[in-house]
DNA sequence: CTGATTTGACCGAG
DNA sequence: CTCGGTCAAATCAG
């Protein structure tokens, strides 16, 4: 299982590479052609998001080899820090309250070899550094569209903890949480911590009614320090953006018992999380890349992406924006490739996770699926 | 009117 | 008990 796991993560590592060759040679074609700088910006981007995804693979796969903890990659101005805690997340999503799922089944993560706490790891944190260059104080959005429901002040924290599900948590059963949290030390700083994974459209549609951007503008202006994302389309979110983001996975949880993806409650189609878990025990990392589109997809966003869509991917989502949008959006895709989403992480780690586990779970993959 | 935010109350875990 | 997380009524904004 080891060498499975070890094979998929370097062809995908590989693929990552390779795409990112090939995009770099487009690139230097339209560096003398007529196209607009848009599209190699976008190529750019695109190549980017590619290092970046292949950074992703090495550092999840990193901690199975040696407790790698962090590392950090400057991108056009955006560092993005991972940190991976020695005992890597698999990351299963639970409601924000956990006692939402049925719990009655209990899956003993047998990990092996790589670890032997990854039980539970429903959330992951995220950390942004908002520098007021960008012109934007807080905002931190990452595609989706939250709803503020809580605020907390925590003991020995400078500022409020900020509560926010998805928008569409009634509407389509979506448990996405996340907190937002200043950092005490650098106020430019939000510790994102996301619970959950969203199962909304706003996944994997990237047309969403968008809330007005104007807003956002006008929370920004409250006296509320934490950054509320409401909108989808930040449009003013350009390449330069040069927010500092750092990407940190915990496992916070020591939980020994795991709602498992299709033990989720009726009503809800339960995490994506679930689906992308299982589905990469038989679908090769092609699939589990795609859910890395969605994040692509989605509507552009100021905060930076992490996890890029995949290559193989990226040409065709370039072709669907490109047939989709106008020039003038190109920045704001770019925007949103670069963009973090919740997803990601978890995706990739579940998929690594997962294939893994594959050897040791034969699992009707079919099963999981509704 | 509708939908989002605010904010104190409530609840469960430790 | 304290604390973190959520609920929900009141309030605000478009």
């Amino acid at each position: 299982m080891e060498s499975n796991s070890c094979r998929w993560e370097q062809k995908t590592l590989m693929n990552e590479l390779m795409e990112g060759m090939e995009l770099a040679k487009q690139l230097r074609l339209n560096l003398g052609a007529k196209s607009s700088a848009e599209t190699r910006e976008f190529l750019l981007q695109k190549i980017l998001s590619s290092y970046e995804k292949s950074l992703m693979i090495l550092k999840w796969s990193g901690p199975m080899v040696q407790p790698q903890t962090q590392t950090q990659t400057q991108i056009q101005g955006v560092t993005v820090t991972v940190s991976v805690p020695p005992e890597s997340p698999i990351s299963v999503d639970e409601s924000p309250r956990g006692d939402e799922f049925d719990r009655g089944t209990i899956i003993k993560e047998d990990l092996r070899d790589c670890s032997k706490k990854r039980k539970v790891l429903p959330r992951w944190t995220d950390h942004v550094r908002i520098n007021s260059e960008n012109g934007l104080e807080g905002p931190h959005d990452d595609g989706y569209s939250w709803r503020k429901y809580g605020q907390k002040d925590i003991l020995g924290a400078k500022y409020p903890r900020s509560y926010y599900r998805c928008t569409f948590r009634n509407t389509q059963s979506c448990w996405a949480t996340k907190q937002v949290q200043r950092s005490d030390d650098d106020p430019s700083v939000f510790e994102i911590t996301y619970r959950g994974k969203h199962t909304c459209s706003q996944g994997s549609n990237p047309v969403q009614p968008p809330a007005s951007p104007e807003k956002q503008e006008r929370k920004l202006h409250n006296q509320n320090p934490v950054p509320q994302q409401q909108q989808q389309y930040g449009e003013q979110f350009s390449l330069q953006s040069p927010s500092n983001s750092r990407v940190n996975n915990e496992d916070l949880e020591r939980r020994e018992v795991v709602a498992p993806p299709f033990s989720f409650p009726s009503g809800s189609c339960g995490y994506m999380m679930g689906e992308d878990n299982f589905s990469a025990l038989v679908l090769d990392n092609e699939t589990f890349l795609g859910s890395f589109s969605q994040s692509f997809l989605s509507p552009a966003t100021p905060e930076p992406n992490y996890y890029m869509a995949s290559p193989s991917r990226m040409n065709n989502l370039a072709g669907i924006h490109n047939g989709q949008r106008s020039e003038s959006d190109l920045p704001e895709i770019i925007s949103a490739n670069t963009s973090a989403s919740n997803s990601p992480i978890p995706d990739m780690d579940f998929s690594l996770e997962r294939v893994e586990i594959d050897t040791n779970f034969p699992f009707d993959t079919a099963g999981f699926f509704p």
